[in-house]
DNA sequence: GTGTATATTGAATTTGTATTCAGTGAACAG
DNA sequence: CTGTTCACTGAATACAAATTCAATATACAC
């Protein structure tokens, strides 16, 4: 294996196990003696790589917002199935590929406040909530999502989505929902 | 006022500051020089009150432990409607009285890895999702909860009132849902 | 009024952790 | 083979934030 190579992979092993770190200890909680120590390398050599404990956060949110490619809504019968689709993949890879997930945590994290600060700027970009009213909106006229506020409906289910996805990082021993039942926030009765 | 009120309407001030502060900013953000500083006092005097900040946090914690009764689920005509009628209270309540839901959040987040021992500990001690399974065990011999592992139903539930509550006290231009919309999760369709 | 207790301050002190750095040895190019 | 580059280390350094402390001001008891 080449020094590129031997660097390129050097790198994905600090970002993975930050991520790691990050999500099920919190970004403050986690000390980057933490992150070399799990890894059996030297706190210096994790600065070789990356300048700061900001910037190896920034980058991966920046995986996270990069990642975010939300589809536009069209393309399915119904609006619920946008939702109901996208959460059904989205629970079924937290079983299966944990850093998919961790990423989708530490990207809506970023947001809160005491965030690092340009992380944070970055993690704003993507308007989950904003963009999924208006699915919300062409749901309700095509009969396939209850009548309401659309923004308070697509916060109710991100935000559900979030706080189911993020308690079960902390503790994968918690059973995970059906994809149905918190799609029914949204679905007309 | 007597030197006692006196003192005692002081720790009350900081112990509330803290608490908008904690959950605001989060706990490790939050510097003991920012509690004093927005009440006008000197870092000195706030470990006059209080020993830690530690103990501080852990004071409410105690309080979320201990002002959280829950009903027994008995006397509701359906087992869904504890549920329902829990959640209305509280979102009432999220809007009205700040520091009702500052504190149930407060001591949701006191259980996640990296808050302080003690009081992590503590927050252990009440566990909703565990009781509320034994109610919803209930609402599905009564037919007004959906079939399913009643601890994934119930997990469901409490995370998402947590991701909405939590989010909502972040951004508070964030319009809360409607009770119903959230109780769906578990109701028999 | 005088003395004692307590509220209050702001400046040390301590501590924990991010970041820097001087040095070592292994891989690689010529 | 030899010089250069670069991964790597562990010990210094820098810094920010919690905690302590000596000193001062204020309230209260007698």
């Amino acid at each position: 294996m080449g020094r590129k190579e031997q660097k390129e992979e050097r790198r994905q092993q600090i970002l993975f196990k930050a991520l790691e770190l990050f999500v099920t200890k919190g970004y403050q909680e986690t000390k980057i003696s933490d992150i070399a120590g799990e890894l059996g390398i030297s706190v210096g050599l994790l600065f070789h790589y990356y300048e700061s404990k900001e910037a190896l956060h920034y980058e991966l949110v920046k995986m996270g917002v990069e990642g975010t490619k939300y589809p536009n809504g069209t393309g399915f019968e119904k609006a619920i199935d946008y939702f109901a689709g996208f959460l059904k993949v989205l629970l079924e890879t937290v079983k299966t590929n944990p850093w998919v997930s961790q990423i989708f945590i530490l990207t809506s994290q970023a947001r809160r406040p005491g965030m690092p600060e340009e992380a944070r700027k970055l993690a704003m970009t993507i308007d989950q909530i904003g963009f999924s009213a208006k699915v919300v909106e062409k749901g309700q006229k095509d009969g396939s999502i209850r009548e309401g506020d659309p923004v308070a409906l697509s916060a109710a289910f991100w935000c559900s989505v979030q706080g189911i996805v993020e308690q079960h990082a902390y503790d994968g021993t918690l059973p995970l929902p059906e994809a149905d039942w918190v799609t029914d926030i949204l679905r007309r009765r």
